[in-house]
DNA sequence: GCCAAACTTGCAGTTCGCTTCAAGTATCCA
DNA sequence: TGGATACTTGAAGCGAACTGCAAGTTTGGC
């Protein structure tokens, strides 16, 4: 009740947090639509600002602007995720946030255990995994890449 | 016992795991060293295999390369960590880790929390932080940017 | 109608951690 | 000595997710 139906590019940029330059750029790579006035401006639905909380809710989760462009493209345009829509996403959701918590989880237990064995040399040191001198495993199950973190800051 | 104790660009590779070329550029961000033939080739001492496993394991835990250097850089060179080195800065990984393995579950939570209380608007929903309506908190945890993580292989 | 503030576009630039390339040089073994 | 193989350099490129800039246009309140 305060007013138009419709935002402008600062207002969606304000009430969502993201950059303007973000709001252009997730139009232009499909995540996000604005219809324009006869000038051309942007106009936004207040819908968007519900998909850009999905984006960042998304991308917290870790998953890469594509992945969430596709996971979007399979909601009918701008429609409110239903139940079985959420269900199918947040099941996915919390597998993939189950998988990097243990994955951190087993790293911290080498580590801990580097340093409970006081071992210095970093050879046998499940936290590296060098693939030095021993024998490599088959098909190692192995540390893969982690996080790039918790650094920076939100807005 | 197996012979010269200096190594080659293609051993050193062979044997941390690391490309040929990522060993070039560690050595032009100061990571590791190398002394050169008459010719100009590098030939590395065996300590730098160490020295890499820690930079794999750093890496691991989520520190940039500057990070590494810097930490690298208060080991005296190519010394192995003595035990208190070795205890500060497992101590300090213990600690990253750790936060790391917290915000996830936060984040875990919060999407269980969505699941369970069916709140499909997104508006409310803890995983997305939009700042939208609500008040924003004054200045706010937050949830913070999480990983691009695990989808990389190694090697 | 005026004018400042907000908006438009395209393109270049940024950061991180590398990889790839081309053209030339060194090393090692027979 | 010849030649295969390994090495050297600098510069450019990549991919992700944006940001910044310049030059021009629109909007909207007075």
């Amino acid at each position: 009740m305060d007013g138009t139906d419709v935002l402008t590019v600062s207002q969606v940029a304000a009430r969502s947090g993201f950059a303007a330059s973000a709001l252009r750029y997730y139009e232009r790579e499909g995540l996000i639509e604005a219809s324009r006035t006869t000038g051309g401006q942007r106009r936004y639905q207040r819908s968007v600002l519900r998909r850009l909380a999905f984006i960042r809710a998304a991308s917290n989760v870790g998953l890469t602007l594509e992945e969430i462009r596709l996971e979007l493209a399979e909601l009918p345009r701008g429609r409110t995720p239903t139940k079985s829509d959420w269900h199918r996403i947040s099941v996915d959701w919390r597998g993939r946030l189950d998988e990097q918590v243990a994955a951190l989880q087993a790293l911290r237990d080498k580590l801990d255990s580097c340093i409970g064995c006081g071992c210095l040399s970093l050879k046998q040191c499940g936290i590296s995994n060098p693939g030095d001198e021993a024998a490599d495993s088959d098909d190692a199950p192995g540390a893969a890449y982690l996080p790039r973190l918790l650094r920076r800051q939100m807005r």
